[in-house]
DNA sequence: CCAGATCGGTATATCGTTATACCGGGCTGA
DNA sequence: TCAGCCCGGTATAACGATATACCGATCTGG
């Protein structure tokens, strides 16, 4: 490997100059800085990272932490979080939580967590206890519908207006009989809960009742049959609110497999605005997490956080907005 | 910040038996270890993994370096890299190359590689002479197709014999007219050319014309457009290779756009088997990349390369599986 | 009973940077 | 003319861990 040193001695100059030339720090003349940026370039120099970050105690990486990686929402929000951070010079690196199979959330160790400027954690699928235990110097962000401890900062969905909207939208076209696939009261304001709360909310108003059908993974294949079953059953459901986009995909193939007709028979809507769901047949009605909305504030809030200023945890809510399409009449 | 030292004073022993304790090396008593061990607790101390990677030259960390994060595709892959690796105690860590809107392929600098004990680099959409340039230390795998300096470890998916059997099998199910979106010959054996060389040849060995339909962007909006288009302008078309599932998606719409009905009227066979094809109507037929077989080598390979030993490049081909589904008769 | 091995433990140098303090010389201004 | 200032540049000490060599005591064997 090929150190500053190196360099120093092949231009004749200490390695501070090196250094110095290399960070656009001024102090450093013309005929110098070239001198330099040839040996650089001869020499095929480039910065040890890591050295760099244990002296200057800055990484110019932030975390992202998802419970995940194959699940499409994440995807989504990681690569606007990266678009934005490249903007100002920084990388995004997103781990996995629940990697190992003990459920040993290594990724959520302080010392994982302090080799980055700030962390952005997804508490999807997390415990109150496994993020209290963290005792962090580095700024960390909590994403998510989850119920934690109120000293960090948290972004949420607004999950119980989104899911009113998504409800009342149903209702508009026409569905009495209503039926949410997952969801459930969780005994905590849990994404889970608070969407539940905002179905029941909407149908209270509206002077209707409904049921829930609760599922113990929000995938697909679970979705499918437990709504193919709920149907035959009762085949007088004429309106579904799926708690997310991925067991809306398997409510569709549900609602197929018990021969009735979306939206003719059967109304459906998603929640999470996920890409497939505007290229499937029909296009998916759902509501938008507002990514755009979480990236900049998330931002914003690291930024000031690493400035070191000092404020009060922020608790931020984002909006949602309901994106109709052909799985609803309206 | 709590460091070693502080831990060595508060136990009364010096620091390399702190690091001793910490790291289970011999050479240090039980009752030693236990007084280092409550300092450690009492102190709620942790290592500051940037020293350490600093001074041992290793990181644990595996990159995975992917051209988008929200694509299924790697996050799929992802995953199971991410479960694999954490088996043996290491951490993945994936970052996306083409962040800035200046495409300047950060994370392919040297600088970044070295941050990690051996890196994955996802080279679809990346040029030859972007990674000839790289001069890296750690072991860097390439993954994906498209013709990339050999003095690196590749792995390749089978995309000719995958695209060969996907067409077989459009022939097999009884379609004569057939189409391939996406894909034509790059001038080089990237992976839309080598699927199209495997579409062409099936084409030959039954006797059978075909057409290519390329696309600039291999997203379902895109294609979608693209397909309705032209089975308006020739509906006699009955068979279509979708170069990727995500393009297969955008198929399916176009296909129902025209008024034609899948499989009945044309049968639609994607690749790449993302995880949504199971669950959308019709189910999606498509050639599966073995995610497995991929993760199960690359790991195999980086352990030996980091382990120092000496072997010629490695270029690998991965065998590729048919699905079959509801979007095609057979 | 003593040489040599073993055991528990420590002092010191080092990884490759950046922060800090300092230094000499040419200018400026009164 | 000389005090003081800026400019270009350097020497040295960290950052927080690990590798290496070494040391004194206790044990073992002939």
């Amino acid at each position: 490997m090929t150190t500053m040193s190196d360099v120093a001695a092949a231009a004749g100059v200490s390695v501070m100059t090196v250094s110095n030339v290399l960070n656009d720090r001024p102090k450093v003349g013309p005929d110098t800085r070239l001198r330099v940026l040839e040996a650089v370039d001869r020499l095929g120099y480039e910065v040890n990272l890591t050295a760099k970050r244990l002296r200057s105690g800055r990484t110019d990486t932030i975390g992202l932490v998802v419970p995940r990686f194959d699940h499409p929402y994440f995807g989504e929000l990681a690569a606007k979080l990266a678009v934005a951070l490249a903007a100002t010079g920084r990388h995004l690196s997103v781990e996995q939580s629940n990697a190992s199979p003990e459920g040993e959330l290594e990724a959520l160790s302080q010392a994982r967590i302090a080799t980055y400027d700030a962390v952005l954690l997804s508490v999807v699928g997390l415990h109150y206890d496994d993020v209290d235990r963290l005792r962090t110097t580095k700024p960390v962000v909590l994403l998510g519908e989850q119920e934690m401890p109120p000293r960090f900062d948290h972004l949420q969905l607004d999950n119980e207006t989104g899911a009113c909207a998504a409800t009342r939208h149903l209702i508009d076209g026409g569905s009495r009989r209503l039926l949410m696939t997952g969801g459930g009261d969780e005994g905590f304001p849990s994404m889970s809960t608070m969407r539940t709360v905002g179905f029941e909310r909407a149908l209270r108003e509206a002077g209707l009742q409904g049921a829930v059908l609760p599922l113990i993974r929000y995938e697909p294949t679970d979705a499918r049959a437990a709504v193919a079953e709920r149907l035959r059953q009762d085949p007088t459901i004429d309106g579904i609110f799926a708690i997310t986009d991925q067991v809306a995909v398997g409510v569709l193939a549900g609602v197929r497999d018990a021969g009735l007709r979306v939206p003719d028979d059967v109304q459906v809507v998603g929640f999470d605005n996920l890409a497939f769901g505007e290229h499937i047949d029909p296009g998916l009605t759902t509501i938008d997490p507002n990514h755009d909305w979480v990236v900049e504030r998330v931002i914003d809030l690291i930024d000031r956080r690493i400035a070191g200023e000092q404020l009060a945890p922020q608790h931020l809510t984002s909006p949602a907005r309901l994106v109709p399409r052909g799985s609803t009449r309206s």
